[in-house]
DNA sequence: CTGGATCCCAATGGATACTG
DNA sequence: CAGTATCCATTGGGATCCAG
């Protein structure tokens, strides 16, 4: 999110040298807001947990250890807003909501999928980076 | 990285109900590392600026305008303790030192850009989706 | 030029208690 | 059950100054 300007900009444009080579500015940004969703502690456990069907809320919260209902909450809105889960509420006592992935967000998991591939993939290589240069400094 | 656990655990371990569906508990642990990796507010700007070659510090810092000092070294340093990037110094006056992907940095982009393109693909649909939550409440 | 070390504020997010 | 509201510790990250 941030979207913050430091206000200080001069007139002068002084040529905000661009764009990071690969992407446009705005571009760029959507990406972020992308990366910032996908990236979010909790949103891919919970799409990955509802990969497979719908789940009520207690049980989102049951199957993903850590997280607070908070955050929980926080995250399935979150989702809910950019399309990618869809909740439905039954009007019933006592009260059942169910999240499900929506088809944007089952072509996000197949996305994200490849990432966690690629993580396991190179779980050892990378293990092995990480303890030469802790070791060599 | 945290790490820290509220003490307050009573004795009963209350069956911690398990992974999340998807994926294993460790999996699912180095999954959520890169994904904090990638995630990372500057890692993928940095990795894209990357992309086209070796980049010496400053041209980063120029090709990446929000970024702060700290955050550019800090980033560059974990993004070398993985193995992504690959750091050499010439010993010049004044010093230069020069970023470039790795292979395993570049197959990480190759993965990272597929997220971005699908980014791209459903930018308008999200916007749109984004604009409904927003208004209907 | 390429960073390291500090300071400091704002946002993140967990714990807890409360409500429909 | 499914959240909402509040409080508060931890952290992220910018600014600034210093050093090789």
């Amino acid at each position: 999110m941030v979207g913050r300007q430091p206000s200080n900009s001069r007139a002068s444009v002084r040529r905000v040298p661009g764009p990071c080579a690969r992407w446009g500015d705005d571009d760029a940004a959507f990406i972020r807001e992308i990366l910032d969703l996908v990236g979010d502690k909790w949103s891919v456990l919970i799409i990955g947990t509802l990969a497979d069907g719908p789940v009520r809320y207690s049980d989102l919260a049951a199957a993903i250890p850590g997280v607070s209902q908070r955050m929980l909450t926080l995250t399935l809105k979150q989702l809910q807003r950019h399309g990618l889960v869809g909740r439905r509420a039954f009007a019933e006592v006592p009260p059942r909501v169910e999240y499900r992935l929506t088809p944007l967000g089952d072509s996000l998991l197949s996305t994200v999928l490849a990432l966690a591939d690629w993580s396991a993939d190179h779980h050892a290589e990378i293990r092995g980076n990480q303890r030469a240069y802790d070791g060599a400094g």
